[in-house]
DNA sequence: GTCTATAGTCCGATAGAC
DNA sequence: GTCTATCGGACTATAGAC
């Protein structure tokens, strides 16, 4: 056989395993594309650029995202749809507790890698707007909304990322919302 | 005179122009630099980067914003020294609104340009966070505070650019605001 | 200011799956 | 045969090293 199988689950797992080892920005396609057995032209039919490697595997999180959204009846604030969405993402999550972690914090430790994360994470709360405003919600409440609730996942999201948080992710969001319920109404 | 002075008032000028003109992917940093009569070399002396040029010049904005924030009374809740802070930059942009209008749709035409400013304003949200902890601000307030902060920055002053707008940024932030005090409460 | 490594693109060639 | 995934090499531009 010409090549072995899932050439992009080989891509990614070697791409995680460098930049732990050596960092992002330390390491080369040609290196990654090497301990995946493939080449470096290979490697860039699959993935746009160095980082998005870190980034393709996640698009199914952003998906059950937008399903639990549109899942959610008409009837409740834009906000808690909103965290529907959430609520699925952090189940996701938690059972795959140490990778989320650990690509985490190959992430906090490129500003590169940050950059793409900023994005991504702005492109899901676009999305989530977008569902909001299939179902009535208008604007600018729905993109407001969008926005907010992921300010609240990355709060609640590097809060359980540290080692010493035992709490469940559900858990630090909940609470999160309820600072935000209070910071916008004292104000 | 061997050189002309202001070589980065050049630089972003002549990048501003050719960015608009044929898009900030189809520019090379060796045609910014001509057009300033610079070598290549001179512009990586100034950046660190081809993206940077355009947001180098907004850094008084920054400054001008956290310089609110601190100096806002402790007393008031924390997202009240934030919009403080977003009222200051408000002002600011008034001063420049073609400019910063020219610029903003340079930057929303390329994903590059348009990650780099979302690093910068998280960056924001981040000393603004820093300076409400330094006022007794405890996190996760803090921190949740800077992110709605930016987030209603983002949300206003889309809405700021667009060509049939005509409210100022500053009545636009208040607008913003107020949804989401009504979309924080009734969650 | 010169030199070089690496990212990322484009062309075509080829091998396997179906 | 068609379709898709891999590979090879040449090429430009960014960005950093010297």
């Amino acid at each position: 056989m010409r090549w072995q199988p899932d050439a992009r689950g080989r891509l990614e797992q070697a791409a995680m395993e460098l930049y732990s080892e050596r960092g992002f920005e330390q390491t080369t396609v040609a290196e990654i594309a090497q301990r995946a057995g493939l080449t470096e032209r290979t490697f860039f039919r699959h993935y746009a650029d160095k980082r998005e490697v870190l980034f393709a595997g996640a698009e199914f999180l952003q998906v059950a995202v937008i399903d639990a959204v549109a899942a959610t009846p008409e009837s409740p604030a834009p906000m808690d749809a909103a965290m529907a969405g959430l609520a699925a993402a952090a189940t996701l999550l938690e059972q795959r507790r140490e990778f989320a972690r650990r690509r985490h914090w190959i992430i906090a430790s490129s500003p590169e890698l940050r950059e793409r994360e900023l994005i991504k994470l702005a492109s899901l709360g676009g999305a989530v707007a977008a569902t909001l405003r299939e179902r009535g919600v208008a604007e600018p409440a729905a993109s407001l909304t969008g926005e907010v609730a992921m300010a609240v996942f990355r709060i609640a999201f590097e809060r359980w990322t540290q080692a010493d948080e035992g709490r469940r992710l559900s858990e630090l969001i909940a609470e999160t919302l309820g600072e935000l319920t209070s910071i916008a109404t004292t104000a």
